[in-house]
DNA sequence: CGACAGCTTGATCCCGCTCAATAGGCGTGG
DNA sequence: CCACGCCTATTGAGCGGGATCAAGCTGTCG
């Protein structure tokens, strides 16, 4: 996929139509939209927004994953928040990002001039009731990080990071039946231990831990099998079968 | 202040109007709210609303502080989030609460049964716009919380909380210059330590570690004296004169 | 007075951090 | 082809910050 390819392609066809910010738009509303989007496209690694400085830009990410970071003056770093396929980047109404944004994988991202789009949200309810829900989503996110962050072991944080993944991927893929479930992660090491207030090196024996007592199985650095899903959670510390909120 | 006071009371001479989720309402829309509002007074400890419970109400905090609470089954707690007057309770469209409220002070709160509300919302552009910005301002702090659970020290957890009560304190109380700051902790050491992810005993070493060094002055277990607030701020972590957001 | 909640302080332990060495994958260049 | 550097990851050894267990203090309420 490359920016050619995207920049013909109209939202009626866009993998995230239904999930994004746009999700409630009606036909109307989604054409003003699709004359005013953009694609934009990093490579894995890449920094996509700069802590502090001016955000011109809102949008989604269509593909690929990109992360919030924050940064202390010493170099500790913490992982706030992970952006997933139809996640909002930027906020409406503010003028510098407070976070570091990085393209985690290869990434793509539909763009709208900040302006106009807050504009556009002004006058269509539609965007903002929709923003809104995904912000409040985000923020039970964000909480059930704070739990994770501040009360779980390091094996704990492992389990439920790869839980996370893992489920994430399995509804992606439909897959309904409690078979083993297989997918690759999509973080380093590193990004693992940002985003899990370890260290890389705590990240490292953890999996490996989890890999010896074969709750998990690895193919190579990043390839996982989780033949037990309920074992993987059971070492969580979440309970049971991950309480539904609503 | 008590129930009786409180029933009588009309909005305009509500303290946290200008904050709340009805700060943008006009005259007209403010009128139906009145309506529909009624208060209700909560002693400090008590629950407010149990994990799990269905929500019939949303509503704001009108004075005291609330907490966002999680627990893990073996007990491990972890606060999520301090609600201040102004903060808002509840979800639109959610039916189960997914945390503990509970009262940390003695507590008021303005209250609408959900449906209602909910109706209303949908109508009133004016009270979503509000209660976007106020979310994501919400997201903002639990991202700031993030970082200090996953990376700070135990010493600069404590001196970042402390900071952030007082740096509030000194807003409610708009005091302009830069002498001492005083202030009551309006948090227990179990309930700091449920929100900074520690054990109360650290907690309470940390703060007389603070004390010792003449960072902060104890008289009593609460009462707080900050004869230089920067000093505070650089036991915190965070740097220089914590960078405004927007 | 005793019971109890909130807090402090001490002694000890252990989980996760730090520092360090090693291994494997991959692209580049001789 | 191997050599080399670079990056990511694994594994080991040792340390220390914060948890745990425990004792005692202070103020309040009945």
């Amino acid at each position: 996929m490359n920016l050619a390819d995207l920049s013909d392609r109209v939202c009626g066809e866009c993998p995230i139509r239904h999930r994004a910010v746009c999700a409630r738009c009606d036909e109307d509303e989604q054409k003003v939209l699709d004359t005013m989007k953009y694609y934009r496209s990093y490579e894995a690694g890449q920094t996509v927004v700069w802590s502090g400085d001016r955000m011109d830009f809102v949008g989604s990410v269509v593909s690929g994953i990109a992360s919030l970071t924050q940064t202390m003056e010493d170099g500790r770093t913490q992982m706030v928040g992970l952006l997933l396929p139809s996640d909002f980047v930027g906020r409406p109404g503010r003028e510098f990002a407070p976070y570091d944004v990085i393209a985690t994988t290869d990434l793509v991202m539909c763009c709208f001039r900040k302006k106009p789009f807050e504009t556009m949200m002004a006058q269509t309810p539609h965007i903002a009731q929709r923003l809104l829900e995904m912000t409040l989503d985000e923020l039970d996110a964000a909480r059930e990080w704070m739990l994770l962050l501040g009360r779980k072991t390091a094996r704990e944080k492992i389990a439920s990071l790869i839980a996370i993944i893992a489920r994430r991927d399995a509804t992606l893929q439909l897959k309904g039946g409690d078979g083993p479930l297989v997918f690759d992660l999509p973080l380093t090491r590193v990004a693992m231990s940002d985003y899990l207030g370890l260290t890389l090196e705590t990240v490292s024996r953890q999996i490996s831990a989890l890999r010896n007592e074969g709750i998990i199985q690895l193919e190579g650095k990043r390839h996982v099998t989780i033949p037990d899903f309920q074992r993987l959670l059971n070492e969580s510390g979440d309970d049971a079968d991950g309480g539904m909120l609503n």
